[in-house]
DNA sequence: CTAGTTGCAAAGAGTTTGCATGGCG
DNA sequence: CGCCATGCAAACTCTTTGCAACTAG
């Protein structure tokens, strides 16, 4: 199952590469891309693919039953905790002493490992703060 | 729109009541129930009631995508940071310590403010850590 | 009696899959 | 050429909704 290099594949993934950190949902990308023309079932087929590999989060937006789907843009994002504002939908990675500081923390208080993979903490961004007040 | 206290209902919630934090999912509950009676229909449309409340939490296991609940026992739940442990699917409370530290380690480092009512830390468990190994 | 609830079946939304066609290597 | 990927439509799964019957207050 080695893999071919088609148009299609080629302009999702640019797309998403474009967009990194940001949630669209299957026919998000699929609208998006309309005008070059890629099937929303092969939008599925590949965000599957890229999900197992890794390289695509899949998230879910309170009130929609919708997936949304993030391009995992670096490899150091494996290391990093992430910090999803729900204001703008916006990803940003929590630096290194507070993710440290936290990881500790809860590991000798609580006994419980963080996952630091697969945990999405949810707030508002310091953009969306100062604006919605 | 006040609350009729049916018999459904009355069984719908002392169910959830019975496994606190222990995520199910709409067939689940509908399964468990199955010898005294309440249709899915039912328990969607209770379910989501709860939701709105904020009594019940709506959560997405991975793999699946079914949408889970939880039933948020206590009122202190909701001034909490929650764990999951994603081995044996229970929720934990995050110790005010840590829980502190993290949203204002967080706040100072990253402008980011942590909504303790949305998100929800992936990880092992104590218990399941040990299993593991 | 009035209004919220239930159950059933049908409708919807989102996602997956089968199959023939098309394109990469 | 062989094989993977695509598109389309049908199939599926999960969830919601319309409606008539029912029941708590």
């Amino acid at each position: 199952m080695t893999k071919y290099h088609t148009k299609q594949r080629a302009l999702f993934i640019e797309f998403l590469q474009q967009h990194p950190d940001e949630p669209f949902s299957a026919s998000q990308i699929a609208q998006a891309l309309k005008d070059q023309k890629i099937s929303i079932s092969a939008v599925y087929r590949n965000l599957n693919a890229l999900e197992q590999e890794g390289r695509v989060r899949r998230i879910t937006k309170s009130g929609s039953r919708e997936a949304y789907y993030q391009y995992a843009a670096a490899e150091h994002c494996k290391a990093r905790l992430h910090l999803s504002c729900k204001s703008c939908g916006k990803t940003f990675h929590m630096g290194l002493p507070s993710a440290e500081l936290l990881i500790r923390s809860v590991d000798q208080n609580e006994g419980f490992s963080i996952d630091k993979t697969h945990t999405i903490i949810y707030g508002l961004c310091a953009q969306c703060r100062e604006v919605a007040q």
